[in-house]
DNA sequence: GCCCCTTGTCACATACCTGTAACATCCCGC
DNA sequence: GCGGGATGTTACAGGTATGTGACAAGGGGC
């Protein structure tokens, strides 16, 4: 795969513990870059651009929560992988973490082979081809380094699950989802919402399009749905 | 969906929490055995063989990490799904549960909901995809990926019984099927519809496949039907 | 604390699919 | 050509999948 030389940066204020991961994930091939507070962490991401994040949760001065609110909003950074550290017994705030932005959180203690096999599913799924190329269709552009959506040279305001999800459409075209897939792949996996939250996604999805391009998203009855500039 | 119809074991010391579990996952369309050691688990995965187990982690004599490991080392119960059930506080042994090789875990106590939309991502990733081959036939063709047909580059509209009917001639070539036949194939077996509907989707799917393809498919009489490029 | 935006879910409306029956037509042996 | 069984064709009633609008909860900005 092309997991591997991939920029792995740990955030954590125990030196052993980052020592360990950091030998884990470079005997997986990828490379590390180590963090003890937030500070640090930000300088590293603006200058070395890592690939994701392992961040720990409790930090001395600002939390790691914080610091994933803080990458999420900013532009540059918010399609950066999260993936939360957190200690035993802090379980209660797995929700929290992951809405903060985190794309999977994992308690310590855990072993190398999880941490490894967690990170490869978030990169994977993080990594779609060509992320920052913008794309158009028929007239429809999404540019994901501005972060929206033009229809006809004029603006689209949609949510951001409607975003993700048009994105997905975007980069995925032709092919039919069903709505569990769309889940696994808009949501994220650890998510645990109702199918048809799906197709009230995809009715605010169609409605922000207007007329000119609502027939791109399309409906495989008794599947799920597909994006195509061919017709029905 | 395909998910309605799996059977899953439900193993559990404790008839109260079986049963709860058990009508939680009927009302979800599943069908469920229960087991409340792991003896009796194992005759019924030998016998009845589940699509999946929740195992309790917690049983009397054999426990549940030990069952589950067996089951993995076992070949025939190798792939078979697992998710463990561990009780509020036993948290740490997460990673053993995980590294057992449990598929998911989950903690008591839980909502029905949750139990189910994991249940689902389990069974969703455990199922291997079946093959995705486009085939082509004349200028017909019918994806699977995209879940459409194609005639001579335009798209067919087919309900989602013919779209099966097709692919099952499509993959099943100059071979004649009886009705019957064709009910168990493409209906599923066991399901009562007289066999008379089999003429009516095959005259749908005549009528949607146009003048350029419906010849396709022949007529036997007194047997059935035939799916062949070769003029009868 | 208050307000706005987003989100997931529900309830209801609608569109579509399905199986069956009824009738039409075809095919075959006689 | 006739009769009868087999198949083609159409209509329709009921069920299921999807579309749609509304709502309440929750978070973040102020």
């Amino acid at each position: 795969m092309t997991n591997a030389g991939k920029r792995v940066l740990i955030v954590d204020d125990e030196a052993p513990i980052r020592e360990m991961i950091a030998v884990a994930l470079e005997m997986a091939g990828y490379e590390c870059l180590e963090a003890e507070n937030v500070q640090d962490a930000h300088s590293l991401v603006v200058d070395l651009r890592p690939d994701m994040i392992l961040l720990d949760w409790m930090l001395p001065g600002v939390s790691g929560i914080e610091f994933a609110r803080r990458l999420k909003r900013e532009e540059a950074t918010a399609e950066l992988p999260i993936i939360m550290l957190t200690a035993k017994g802090e379980e209660e705030n797995k929700v929290q973490g992951l809405e903060s932005g985190a794309d999977d959180y994992i308690t310590k203690p855990f072993s190398p082979r999880e941490l490894v096999a967690r990170l490869k599913a978030v990169l994977r799924r993080a990594t779609p081809p060509g992320v920052e190329e913008t794309i158009e269709v028929n007239g429809l552009i999404l540019d994901p380094v501005c972060h929206r959506v033009m229809a006809h040279d004029k603006a689209v305001d949609v949510g951001p699950t409607e975003y993700r999800l048009l994105q997905f459409f975007m980069t995925h075209q032709e092919r039919a989802y069903s709505r569990s897939q769309l889940l696994d792949q808009v949501w994220g996996g650890n998510v645990y919402v109702e199918e048809r939250t799906v197709d009230v996604h995809i009715r605010r999805l169609r409605k922000a399009l207007g007329q000119s391009h609502e027939q791109l998203i399309q409906t495989v009855r008794g599947t799920g749905y597909r994006f195509s500039t061919k017709a029905s």
